[in-house]
RNA sequence: AGGGGUGUCGCCAAGCGGUAAGGCAACGGAUUUUGAUUCCGUCAUCCGUAGGUUCAAAUCCUGCCACCCCUG
């Protein structure tokens, strides 16, 4: 065994991504072993992930470590989500996931256990910069660039942390796997929650945490009733689909709230916001900005970044205003702030 | 009771003699490592009902039914 070898732990989900990630430190030289997570009893993720991360593995010819966080993600993913559902705002448990679970207990477990990295498939990159001396997290070049996810992570977490594939295109990354006689080569990607299988979130809420969704009204901007809502978990800012319907124009939900128990809805003019706060924020650098500045802030992982000036508030708080006002801005999303291709950081909207 | 009005898909609504627009909803699919958004596709053999006129009616005529408004 070669000692000077530096020995990486990849998250092996039992996609492609991940698996070749795995394939490409290996041909880089490192020691590689894998780690699977057992996140929740009934996804799919257990169903195949296990099996699939198993395959390529054994494939590889590395060793697969099993590591049952499914307690942990119980107690901060998926409360969180419920909780956020339940209070009338929209979770992202990718968000939370990554800083507590993946980059988290997956990291700390990895190092206990001899491992100078981990490794994951995220489209993104991570640089050192020799003058400061920082971890930088910038996006990916690619247009699966999965920054947005990732911006909760710190100093100590990147510096640990490798993302094998974050420059390649998807398909180089399939071909890669076709041409290393990976069975997941062609595995579809994943999407929607990776706990609920039906992508019923509601029911899945309602279920395990037994609770009923209580009706309410739905409202327009002046107060004016405008039909029964079936329990404010449904909806999300911006929603327009599971309306009912039978409204004259396009309706979408403008705003929700919880005490009252209505959903105010909006036409599709309502549906803009030109500023937000952003709480909770976390700066990569480990340093908050004194003053405000220019940046761009992504509000959702599908949106083009947009521009606009920040003006912190506190270390934990910024207010931001856009240059145009942004669509469908979703309290409980993460505000990702971006300068150029560097991510500064995250914040929960307010 | 008398006078007026209206009845077209779950909702809104065009059509005014030539063989059922459109919008909303719903459903299906694409996109998306969160929720949404967006995109594409499907969606009334039939126009309150029963007759009549016509080569041809949702569209004209008649009766009936329902709802709405006004008057007493």
């Amino acid at each position: 065994m070669n000692k000077g070898m530096e020995k990486v732990f990849v998250g092996m989900s039992g996609g492609v991504d991940s698996s070749v990630s795995a394939l490409l430190l290996l041909r880089k030289g490192y020691e590689v072993e894998g780690v699977t997570m057992l996140l929740t009893d009934e996804s799919r993720e257990n169903n195949s992930a296990a099996t699939d991360a198993k395959a390529v593995a054994d494939k590889l010819g590395i060793r697969l470590h099993i590591c049952d966080f499914r307690r942990e993600f119980y107690e901060t993913v998926i409360t969180d989500f419920a909780k956020n559902y339940l209070s009338g705002r929209t979770p992202n448990p990718c968000i939370v996931c990554n800083p507590n679970i993946k980059f988290g207990l997956m990291l700390d477990y990895a190092l206990e256990n001899g491992a100078d990295y981990i490794a994951t498939g995220h489209y993104a990159v991570i640089e050192h910069s020799c003058d400061s001396g920082a971890y930088l997290l910038k996006k990916s070049p690619v247009s699966k660039d999965q920054s947005y996810f990732l911006s909760r992570l710190n100093q100590s977490q990147l510096s640990k942390s490798m993302f094998p594939i974050g420059c390649l295109p998807k398909e180089e990354v399939r071909l890669l796997a076709q041409n290393a006689g990976l069975s997941v080569a062609k595995k579809s990607d994943s999407q929607e929650i990776c706990f609920i299988s039906d992508n019923d979130y509601a029911g899945y809420i309602s279920e395990k945490f037994h609770v009923s969704f209580e009706k309410g009204n739905f409202i327009d901007e002046n107060g004016a009733l405008l039909g029964e809502h079936s329990g404010i978990a449904h909806y999300t800012v911006g929603q327009r689909k599971g309306l009912g319907g039978g409204f004259r124009e396009t309706m979408y939900v403008k705003s929700i709230n919880a005490k009252n128990n209505t959903v105010t809805l909006c036409g599709s003019q309502g549906r803009y916001t030109g500023e937000l706060t952003a709480e909770n924020m976390n700066w990569i650098s480990g340093n908050s900005p004194e003053e405000d500045f220019e940046a761009e802030v992504k509000v959702r992982s599908t949106a083009k970044p947009a521009r606009a000036r920040i003006y912190p508030i506190d270390s934990q708080c910024v207010r931001v205003v856009f240059d145009t006002p942004q669509i469908c801005v979703s309290p409980g999303q993460t505000a990702a702030i971006y300068l150029g291709d560097t991510v500064l950081g995250g914040g929960i909207i307010q």
